[in-house]
RNA sequence: GGCCCUGUAGUUCAAUGGAUAGAACGGAAGUUUCCUAAACUUUAAAUGUAGGUUCGAUUCCUACCGGGGCUACCA
């Protein structure tokens, strides 16, 4: 069914050819949601049409406004301020609206079909030497939650994960535990796989710095020592073994990848993020060596003397890249390549999304353009969700400063705050041990993803360990009891034998909460799509918390069970239910889980 | 130096070029014989500076000032 906006646009294209017999495209015609403090609910822009009326604002306004209401039936009334026009529809279209949707269960979702565009998300893509933090929690909420949403609006996703598990850095944590693990492991220390590993890299980082201050006390510049030290030997060393595939190597760095994979496994389960398909760079690090080459052959890359090969860039207002080294391995870039055109073999996709933070602008730009140089008409179809830094209170996270927030630490400790204020409350007084839990974590992981994602991707955020864990206000938890005590009144309506079945002719009048609610509900669908289209799930999460705060103020003045008007009560219990519904949906579609009571 | 992003109440966030710039936290004052008060109601408080485009600018353009990032034969 065509939306209400687009007719009002119509008649009004309709009225202006009518009245001033003048031709006004549809899309010229600004029609929005009336601000709240006026009377109506939609709003016609009368401003830019004076041109064609040759009349004042008001007048125009006045003289649409009649024409619209003779004939669109859905309009009871209108009122011209200055140059806006402001349409009131009657209560039975809002009525009939929500009749329509009652019972849906994905309301505003499109389905996806066998014909749907294909989109690879890449999201999360750790290292396997650092455990996860703060920073890498906002990329895997935001990669999971855009997933969703773009899947809500009608795409088939496929969500990826490339692990960095190899390279020079690995090689670092190897050494170390080869020299000072002892032969710990995860069992015998008790300690999380990712966090062991993670200890060896810091512990190489340690003596590395020990090692350069005593070859620069010896007189070597800081640069040579940085070459020279001894224990960056090794570990070159070692990456020259393990890609030369030395047994002993290998085993030695498939045991611990494992460990940590066991790790990030854990993490990701409390996140309650997941994949179809994991890559690992150790699989694909050699991709993309035949693109140069091809890319060499045709000229539109170019070898320095050296025999290093570049793309230059400088007519598009960037540098010179390099490609492959003169020794002919390849750097990270070269990797992308491959691993892009690898994906376009596999997937054939419409939309290849990388969700990495804007710290890496310059190197999505130099991988589009090179894939372009490259011939390759899909590098537009590749794009950079390119999300902004996460800082704490005191700046940004650095782990030379120990400021780094550890995700596991992080979420312990949400789910920690959670408990505590639910015993100060005695919200769960009476639940079984294995609820209080379920409850408690849905809320902890609640507040912390609202926290995070109702912030614009794109923007660098706060994260303040205090406010996050806060469930009052606009945050998760506010939501989730909004959902819940929804929840609560059906079952004491089912109690009471009320079916909450609808039955329009005998809904006389909204009131005017009811009529917020469902105003709002009818631009859903138009919020998901734009969420998915500007890939923002700070846009979902808004919508919901100006729905939740309205329904909220209906759930104050407007009694539902206790309703005596039969119709009247069965509306809204039907409103109520839709609603929930409604939040629950969408709140997964954020990855936010509700409980059943709280 | 060059390129990119970003400046909104005390703080953290909103606002497809539209009306009197919205919330939340914090501050002040209220609401439980009534469906869960993790709620609701009332209240004070902000667009970095200067120009420009427009009927109309927080939004677009230019300059300046402030904050952040990138600019490796690292990944």
């Amino acid at each position: 069914m065509e939306r209400i906006e687009n007719r009002i646009a119509r008649i009004t294209a309709l009225a202006i050819h009518d009245l001033y017999n003048c031709e006004e495209k549809q899309e010229n015609i600004q029609v929005q949601s009336t601000r709240k403090d006026q009377n109506g609910d939609y709003t016609v822009v009368t401003f830019p049409l004076t041109r064609v009326s040759k009349k004042k604002p008001e007048e125009t306004g006045m003289e649409i406004g009649d024409y619209l209401r003779a004939h669109l039936p859905e309009i009871s009334g209108f009122e011209v301020i200055k140059g806006f026009l402001n349409l009131t529809l009657s209560d039975q279209f809002w009525v009939g609206f929500f009749e329509g949707i009652a019972d849906a269960t994905h309301y505003g979702h499109k389905m996806v079909t066998i014909d749907s565009p294909v989109v690879v998300v890449e999201y999360s893509s750790p290292n396997t030497n650092k455990p996860l933090h703060l920073g890498h929690i906002r990329n895997n909420l935001l990669g999971f939650a855009v997933s969703r949403i773009i899947a809500a609006s009608g795409n088939d996703v496929k969500m990826v994960n490339l692990v960095n598990d190899r390279g020079i850095h690995i090689c670092k944590s190897m050494l170390a535990w080869q020299k000072w693990g002892n032969g710990i492991t995860p069992e015998s220390s008790g300690m999380k796989g990712d966090k062991l590993v993670g200890e060896f890299y810091i512990r190489f980082d340690k003596e590395y710095k020990i090692e350069l201050k005593e070859l620069i006390s010896n007189g070597l510049t800081e640069e040579k020592a940085k070459v020279e030290a001894p224990i960056i030997r090794k570990a070159q060393e070692m990456l020259l073994k393990w890609e030369n595939n030395d047994p002993e190597t290998i085993e030695l760095w498939t045991r611990m990848n494992n460990w940590v994979y066991a790790g990030f496994e854990k993490t990701y389960r409390q996140l309650g993020v997941s994949f179809d398909k994991f890559y690992y760079e150790s699989e694909t690090y050699k991709l993309g060596k035949d693109l140069v080459t091809t890319g060499l052959d045709s000229g539109v890359l170019f070898r320095k003397e050296d025999g290093s090969a570049w793309a230059d860039l400088t007519a598009d207002g960037l540098d010179q890249k390099l490609l492959l080294r003169s020794d002919g391995t390849s750097v990270y870039m070269t990797q992308d390549l491959g691993t892009a055109h690898q994906r376009y073999q596999e997937f054939a996709f419409d939309r290849h999304i990388y969700v990495v933070g804007n710290e890496q602008d310059y190197h999505f730009k130099v991988l589009k353009l090179v894939l372009k140089k490259l011939g390759f008409s899909w590098a537009d179809k590749l794009y950079h969700l390119s999300y902004g830094m996460v800082e704490l209170p005191h700046g940004r996270m650095k782990s030379r400063e120990g400021t780094v927030v550890d995700a596991d630490d992080l979420i312990t400790e949400m789910i920690d705050t959670a408990r505590k204020v639910s015993l100060e409350l005695g919200k769960l007084e009476g639940f079984p041990p294995e609820e209080k839990e379920m409850v408690n974590y849905r809320i902890a992981l609640g507040a912390l993803k609202y926290y995070i994602l109702k912030v614009d991707p794109q923007k660098t955020m706060m994260f303040n360990p205090e406010e996050s864990i806060d469930f009052n206000g606009n945050t998760g938890p506010f939501i989730q009891y909004t959902c819940v005590r929804i929840r609560s009144v059906e079952r004491k309506a089912a109690e009471s034998g009320i079916t909450g079945v609808i039955n329009l002719s005998q809904v006389q009048e909204l009131d005017p909460s009811e009529h917020d609610l469902l105003k709002r509900i009818y631009q859903y669908p138009d919020i998901l799509e734009e969420a998915g289209r500007s890939l923002s799930p700070a846009l979902l999460a808004n919508y919901f918390y100006e729905l939740v705060k309205e329904y909220n103020h209906f759930y104050q003045f407007c009694p539902i069970v206790k309703e005596p008007d039969q119709a009247k009560r069965n509306f809204r219990l039907a409103l109520s239910r839709f609603i929930a519904n409604h939040i629950e949906d969408g709140m997964g579609l954020l990855g936010i889980d509700i409980p059943d009571r709280m």
